[in-house]
DNA sequence: CGGTATCCGAACGGATACTG
DNA sequence: CAGTATCCGTTCGGATACCG
């Protein structure tokens, strides 16, 4: 901490190291479409996988458990038969939805242009070799 | 479409799908954190790789390519012995790291409640099976 | 300095079958 | 209905060696 640029760095260190795992919660391929799915509240799981096209079931019930240990989720079990179980996010879970509401607005804004991007990346460098 | 439900589940499925995409772009594990170490400016390689602790070689460059190749990151060759090559944010990677702060923002304030969850959690249901 | 190429184990994730 | 268990291919990502 000798100096002002390897404060810097370090902070940069530890703020990307507690960045990282936040992007470990929502990374996965489905973490963020479920917590999308429990948005206007609590579904069944039934209705939950409905709503996220192309889920498998053990996708669907990792995820969710995984997001029920992270907080986000909470999981309530009607012991019936057939058995009923409803999910819906934490208070927590709703804190977070409001930031992936920001990432949500920035694809319907700006993803067309990352596909022109790609269209003419692949354009210039493209299959030419191999 | 004939009711509001379906139209509605229509809709959920196609926000999901393109929502899918901009997950893609930052759910890897390197790509959120190149972006961020780019916030400040262009950046040489080697700076960019001793940013980010952790990052392998290999793994730095393809994440630089795939972002490049997404229209986030400019890439400068200075053709010169040894060579130069310095990356920095497009405009539209300027969007994106805008998004991404509020990202960061959560995690500060509430990271530590998901750790205290996933300790909860892992206390209840712990290691009283296998 | 800034890469590329290759090998390899680990993790991700889909399909299928079975259960309370 | 809401799972669990298993198999298996694909991808991710680190280590190492080499190149212009």
């Amino acid at each position: 901490m000798a100096n002002t640029v390897q404060a810097k760095q370090a902070d940069i260190s530890i703020t990307a190291c507690s960045y990282r795992r936040v992007l470990e919660i929502i990374s996965n391929k489905w973490s963020a479409l479920v917590i999308y799915a429990l948005e206007d509240g609590s579904l069944r799981y039934g209705e939950v996988r409905r709503r996220i096209e192309g889920v498998s079931q053990k996708m669907l019930t990792q995820t969710l458990r995984q997001l029920e240990r992270d907080g986000l989720v909470r999981r309530e079990v009607t012991p019936s038969v057939p058995p009923v179980v409803d999910y819906s996010l934490t208070p927590l879970g709703e804190t977070l939805i409001n930031t992936l509401r920001h990432l949500k607005l920035w694809t319907a804004e700006y993803y067309p242009l990352v596909e022109k991007a790609r269209a003419e990346y692949d354009r210039v460098n493209g299959d030419d070799g191999i």
